[in-house]
DNA sequence: AATTTTAATTAGTGAGTGATAACTAATTAC
DNA sequence: GTAATTAGTTATCACTCACTAATTAAAATT
């Protein structure tokens, strides 16, 4: 047969693509090596010839995601840092929406279990995340526009990523049946007003 | 061998609670049949005496989970709406402790595709535990201690609920490293507080 | 005490899994 | 244009999975 005969880069950054779109539709578990060879439009030993073992796999998704989450995660400057934190949570959300396997790998087995260092990895982006909340509400604070409080910023943000993740687990289990965006962008909007206090009413 | 025989009733109960127990070490899709069978300490096909098929072994875990899950639901009367609210919050985050394998299972393959009703039923749960949140802060409300607001108590309510998931998601991520029901208590307290509104202050 | 019921066993099935070996053909380097 | 490299193939491996058949032995019933 012989389909398409593409460079050994390209063809890894393919399979570890189709492997993050599988784990979204079938669940990670699901996502067979000959799963995969079926989708790429291989046979099942070729996918061999570009990961060792199937751990591998699972190592070179987890860094993608986690590449790309750090990615999207600088903030656009701004002078309003509550409008730029909402912006951050709405950007967040979006890339959940696009890439619904997230929350799924996250729990997986492959992650939990199989690879330690892969999810102290996620365990540092997340880390990250919450403490860019943070800095930007302690910006707000400085500006007045959020209270003051001893752990009044760290809180907000553990607030504001748990509302996130959650969310993202709600929609998971009703089956993506409504707009995490827009439903995350009403809600953590009204979290973070909310949470404020009463400096800025 | 023949090691001890218990009534088919109790024998079902035990298998469903170490499915549980094996659920949160090992994750749900690593609970095979043999996993179970050396846990409980019976041959693999001995299993298939109590259930007739896997899925039904998680379907009898889901409907015991959820079963757990429904009768902590109800909260405590008390004339203060918003404590009966932190505590029933406070036995959730409690509940979630003792029985890590939750959020792996709320994520698990073997709900999600391989059990639709299964799903749709904790979906009722949730929804149903959204509503029990919503209705006591209509009730604070009603009484004055959390602000008025069109959407308000539902939207309260539904940062509740994803506080809680989304702090449960990180205490799995960080391999369950502080005590989850202490920081909800702390966090979840002052969402609450925080969006009640400056009525209270 | 004899009989029935049933919770167990041992032994084995087919389907699927990740992975390897041996070979083939397209691409690249000289 | 030939040789080396390498992305593919087919065939097959060892193993695990859920599940079944035949049988045994411990309780429960009579």
């Amino acid at each position: 047969m012989a389909r398409e005969r593409k460079s050994a880069e390209d063809r890894k950054a393919e399979i570890v693509q189709i492997a993050i779109q599988l784990a979204g539709e079938l669940g990670p578990d699901r996502v067979t090596t000959q799963a995969l060879a079926d989708a790429v439009g291989l046979s099942q030993p070729a996918i061999f010839r570009h990961f060792p073992t199937k751990p591998d796999i699972w190592l070179a998704v987890g860094q993608t995601i986690a590449r790309r989450m750090e990615m999207q995660a600088a903030p656009e400057p701004g002078n309003d840092p509550l409008a730029v934190l909402e912006a951050l949570v709405a950007r967040y959300l979006g890339q959940i929406m696009q890439t619904p396997a997230i929350p799924a790998i996250l729990f997986s087995r492959e992650l939990h279990v199989e690879n330690e260092a892969l999810r102290r990895h996620f365990e540092t982006v997340m880390t990250g995340r919450r403490k860019m909340f943070e800095a930007l509400i302690r910006e707000a604070q400085s500006q007045g526009q959020v209270e003051e409080g001893s752990d009044k910023a760290a809180d907000l943000a553990a607030l504001v990523l748990a509302s996130i993740q959650g969310l993202a687990m709600r929609w998971s289990l009703e089956a993506r049946g409504f707009d995490l965006e827009a439903e995350g962008r009403r809600l953590i909007g009204q979290l973070i007003r909310g949470c404020a206090g009463p400096v800025v009413r």
